[in-house]
DNA sequence: CTGAAAGCGCTAACAT
DNA sequence: ATGTTAGCGCTTTCAG
């Protein structure tokens, strides 16, 4: 017997239909052949179930239509954010997305970008949480296109989107000023991150702006999480130092900062202001809701996938020539910055603000972005990217 | 020329050691060599930096080890847990998990089923949100083994792993009972999903066997979503209906009704006590932190990676035979239930013991599963599995 | 329009 | 121990 046993292949639906499995391959691709061929194909191919084994069609064409996105923490909805967005493009055209979560282990994110070499997917989007000397070196040597979602040195070579969180951070704490806070606490994430070291520069130079002196106690670094925000923000409110406000370096820190603010009775925003950062939908589930500083996640997805299949698809090619392929081989490196918008919510918001607000939220849509009265009057600020 | 271009393969690396592709393949799978002939092909794997084409192994060998896992909502807290239990099995074993956002559309589940012909991953967890004939004709011609984390008819011939989301729903209402609540609201997510409905019938076993009389305009069902939670019990607040308990079918639904209860100055849970379902972290983040049924998610995973693992590996066969294989083809089809727990919170409990939660909460870390003085002394309820 | 045949990169007989 | 070869399932020349 020829074909037995296991799942149909185009030599069984060849055979069924009586023609040669270059007759199947053709009519299931829809590259014409006779009525009669066509018809009798397609017909053994349904009766027969089959489903053309995607293994063998890659090994044969290269190339595997999927894509993969490689992020530090599956649970942190900024990601969430990400993925949705990133899916919005790539689906469309046919591409599968592998979903990837490093936890933040940087050993974890060099496997990912190596394993590009593997041929397991097209393309990468990875959102490194540190960069190393051994992050630059593999994403230079990636054997097919990567796209950055994070801040890299100038010149690395690789497509990049980045926030630019240094502003982001600013706008947070230029409005905790704005509204006559003065002794604000940070909770931050790791400070060895880029994201960590980024928002502790623009916390501090939003105080300098202020004339407010830096305080290292004020700080406090953990990691980024629930979790880790409640602790953090408990040990600024329990060493007596007069905070009166909280700037946190992600919603979920936030979330664990309102929570240790709650737990000692204390009342957002009058004794304590907090801000996040991300504008997730924690930012929006919390009460009182968040202050946040978008960042473009999503927004940033969906251009790092747009930057992804532009290099995998030469669609509509500058008439310069044939540039295409590889991460940065051909075609010059992108490199965008997505400016951050702080939203006004509840949590920053004065009393009488708050007040508008309950009001409002009796009707759904709840109002977003409500301004503090005579503090600001556009409550989305966009920051200027350097 | 023999091997140009593009990555190295077995060949390119055979030429540069001098040796067969045979004795590089072997060598690189670690089936032995000579001493000599291992050193050359591992130094001219090193220098050309070969990384296997995995693509062409799974055509060789049959398999991708690579597994999918399909949910509803990535989003969603209970799913991403799931996703961190199958990892901690899969991983070890050295397979790649494929990350599969349905977004609760069947047909996309569906699509995911058809998907295991295509040879792309080696096995299934899907989590269904509804199962119609469609579904079960599916899987019960699934190419390959599948595990469903959900409720499935009797002999659906499927590998399955279900929370007892009926009982579940039934300790949350015992529990708002015995604390003395007799208007108790009910916010579903759609009430034509499987869990939707096994929580609709939940509620209403306990509210008879608490001699409540059922009252329709007391339930709302619309989504598993924090805004559609906020809109429905907000609705439900609005409609003057007396409410003083409210039970939420997931976290995400109670954290939206929490909101729209503090928007209206309802203090929880003095005026509006809360559960949710799930326990996921939202409900210790948010504030007050929630009550909910704990139905298991990480554990079901759990559970369900290894089922599909013990489909795939046949590691330690039962005496009786080699039954193996696909789906429910070889060896007797899994079935296994996971017992809901209650966690009590200060959602529900009274001041009395949110005041004994706010004094301990302030030494990390804080206290779970806080009993209500007087109604329960054991927090965690296992409840029967029906 | 159709069939025969090559070959994607790899592993595993099989032969030496 | 090593080399030769077949073949996984598919697409795509190349003849006819």
């Amino acid at each position: 017997m020829t074909s037995s046993g296991g799942p149909p292949t185009v030599e069984t639906i060849a055979e069924a239909a009586g023609v040669s499995i270059a007759s199947v391959s053709r009519v299931l691709n829809g590259h014409g052949g006779r009525p009669d061929t066509v018809r009798r194909v397609e017909r053994a191919a349904a009766e027969l179930g089959y489903v053309p084994n995607r293994v063998a069609r890659s090994l044969k064409g290269g190339r595997t239509r999927q894509l993969t996105f490689a992020m530090p923490d599956i649970g942190n909805p900024a990601y969430v954010s990400m993925v949705r967005q990133i899916q919005t493009v790539t689906k469309p055209l046919g591409y599968r997305l592998l979903l990837h979560s490093t936890d933040a282990v940087a050993e974890d994110e060099l496997d990912v970008v190596r394993s590009l070499a593997d041929r397991t997917s097209d393309g990468l989007i990875i959102c490194p949480i540190r960069v190393t000397d051994a992050h630059l070196a593999a994403l230079a040597t990636a054997s097919g296109p990567v796209v950055v979602i994070g801040s890299l040195p100038e010149g690395a070579g690789v497509d990049s989107v980045r926030a630019d969180s240094v502003s982001g951070a600013m706008l947070a704490v230029r409005h905790l000023v704005a509204l006559g806070r003065r002794r604000i606490g940070f909770v931050n994430g790791p400070a060895d991150t880029v994201p960590g070291s980024h928002r502790a520069t623009g916390y501090r130079s939003a105080l300098a702006e202020a004339g407010l002196a830096p305080e290292p106690e004020l700080t406090v670094a953990t990691d980024f999480s629930v979790e880790a925000g409640a602790a953090a923000a408990g040990r600024l409110l329990d060493a007596g130092l007069g905070i009166d406000s909280v700037f946190c370096a992600n919603d979920q820190l936030a979330l664990g900062a309102a929570h240790a603010a709650h737990d000692r009775g204390l009342r957002i925003p009058e004794d304590l202001a907090v801000v996040g950062m991300d504008d997730s939908e924690l930012a929006r589930a919390s009460h009182p809701a968040l202050t946040s500083v978008d960042l473009g996640s999503g927004e940033r997805g969906r251009l790092a996938a747009e930057m992804l299949v532009a290099r995998l698809e030469p669609a509509a090619p500058a008439p310069g020539g044939p540039a295409s392929g590889g991460s940065a081989s051909g075609g010059s490196v992108g490199r965008v910055t997505v400016a951050p918008r702080l939203v006004v919510r509840a949590s920053t918001a004065g009393p009488g603000a708050a007040t508008v607000r309950q009001e409002a939220a009796r009707h759904a849509p709840p109002p977003e972005r409500v301004a503090p009265p005579g503090v600001d009057t556009s409550a989305v600020c966009a920051g200027s990217a350097t």
